[in-house]
DNA sequence: CTATAAACGAGACGGTACGTCCCGTCTTTAA
DNA sequence: TTAAAGACGGGACGTACCGTCTCGTTTATAG
């Protein structure tokens, strides 16, 4: 129960946050996740090494801290709705491939995804303010065009929305696949009409 | 370029693979995969550290191993084929559901997944010797349908396969639902009509 | 060369000086010199760090002063003067001894003459505050009995009060044995008589 | 109870212990005692922080292996006998005050001085190899003075000894005064007559 | 039925990073 | 204006493991 007493945000430095932030997103990709150091962090921001650990719990956290700052806003726009279901959904997804194919993008991204899958709170974090945020979009979505009948009634919505977002990720992942524009279209394409052969 | 002298596998202690497996997996349910240590293992398995580091590279090798040891025939049988393809798919894919829900299974293929993410050799060995095979029989049950024409015949079974297994994944390593018998029913059902109302 | 400002003595709160004193006398009796620390003072008691920086140099000049605040006049008195040196030696030695022995003067003193030792500057403060004036009574007496005869005349007065000081010292602060009054005893009657045989 | 297992003494480098012997005497000298630090002496030994706390238990105790490392059999000659006392104390003793006037000597030995004072484990061991070994030279060369009748039979000649080699080392350790010739001569000369006027 | 070479258990070694404590400085807040 | 509070950059602590490297000791063929 005795808690070390809680630091006091308002006297936070500002400058120590940033300059952590940008040494984290810049190691992780010049060593990669596993050579990521709390110590290599605090040396390259110029900062000790307990201004970090004051803040965070575990690289991890400042890692997701620093991917997520200042990109809460991306999910706000939401969705095209041209009426075109199948084009919305493509467009957005081919970009989605092109940012899952940067190179900058992909070790946090990476690292992040894994250390999520070891740490039930971290996963939460990351799921919450990654995942949940960029799955909602395409919820809306859908409930869209259910609305406009374009969607059968009865689907349940946020099932098909993994039925096309996670085949995505699972293939990053797991470097099963590339993520080229046709393979998002194939996705597209199956899960509107299915398996079942059409009359 | 000299490399040191490469192991003599036939000489190699039956009793100290089998010892060191063991350790393995009971230490990665104990402790967690981040902090299982060659060290701990060593310890656990009454076996010198050289012992290891003669026959694998990594901690991950290790589990990787000790995972898919005797596991690998499991999936040698194919799935069933009563002519039904949901009935087929929902029983295999329900059995499979309270196999990632049993907590001694779930610790050791975290890690592994975890690990493949930020290290692609290991991811490698990982779909290779676990998810290929494990999604092989499936696109092998799709290609059957096919034949009979239960599934459309332009149908890429890949990418179907994908989007049945891949949301099953991810829901299970993101921890972002449950993965319930109605869950896998819902996918299955969801995967052979499609979004699109039939007419 | 630009010293910052000097502090206004004039404004120093004595509040605060006292309750340093307190915390620092008390923690090195608990905790011991080595695991001292400012912070440790300072939090203790109730007081800014900066307030213990601004006014000592060290955790060992806090020490110091906290040790000999109002102790300066215990040697105003001077030693006794009854006519009788080995017994006025004796009967001041033996008092000297069972303070030695008490346990709440040992941590301090201790820790002082450890710190002296590696400390020039302190080890003066030490000397010219706590050891020059314990040693001028007794240079004091024996010169008043050089003067009645009860002493040789040429002897280097100085010298011989080290002889009767530095065992005892030494003694203890090297744990070498007990400071007892029979031992206090033999050092004065040694110091008097010498080692030669008396015709 | 349960201690971590003791470490094999057999197998241990005899190459790195030299090293930090060297490294912990140089950097002493360097730096002061203050602030000589296990991590400094590892880095300048080359070797690793645990193989230093393998081995010893705090750098006190590093820098007492290291400063009695072949020095113990210096007082296996004791002390000269040419049957005149005081010529042969004042010999030996004028060597042992240009000893401790020696800067190398001086570091290491005034920190295991200080060091002692505040660790009783440390103090034992201090007294043991060195003081112990060099007071009792001096106590056998008194014993045999008085068998010659030299020095007076009913003199505690162990107190003796304390009366010339304290004064002499609390002069030093305190800086209270030089080192001389003249100084050991003084002290002898007062040890073997006393302060009483002779007839 | 040895003898000999390997794999083995054990664990010391040079290192790296951990997470904590404290240093001495600097800044912010309330009296 | 001073002092409490405490965040900061920094350095060392003592610990845990890393992966390498000897050490004897099994052990299991090849002579």
């Amino acid at each position: 129960m005795a808690d070390k007493p809680a630091p006091d945000p308002s006297r936070r430095s500002e400058r120590s946050r940033r300059a952590i932030f940008d040494a984290a997103l810049a190691l992780v990709g010049e060593v990669g996740y596993d050579k990521l150091t709390i110590e290599g962090i605090a040396a390259r921001a110029g900062v000790g090494k307990q201004t970090i650990y004051r803040w965070w719990p575990s690289k991890a956290a400042v890692l997701l801290d620093a991917f997520t700052d200042g990109v809460d806003e991306d999910y706000a726009k939401g969705l095209p709705d041209t009426g075109d279901l199948a084009a919305d959904l493509k467009f957005v997804l081919r970009a989605t491939a092109d940012e899952f194919n940067d190179p900058v993008f992909q070790a946090p991204y990476r690292a992040l995804a894994a250390a999520g899958a070891n740490d039930e709170e971290l996963s939460r974090a990351f799921v919450g303010r990654l995942l949940e945020p960029g799955t909602r979009v395409y919820v809306d979505r859908l409930r869209a065009a259910q609305e406009t009948g374009e969607v059968a009634a009865g689907i349940d919505v946020r099932v098909a929305v993994e039925m096309l977002l996670s085949p995505f990720s699972q293939r990053w992942l797991m470097r099963t696949g590339e993520l080229t524009h046709e393979y998002v279209d194939t996705l597209v394409d199956l899960l509107l009409c299915g398996l079942r052969p059409r009359d």
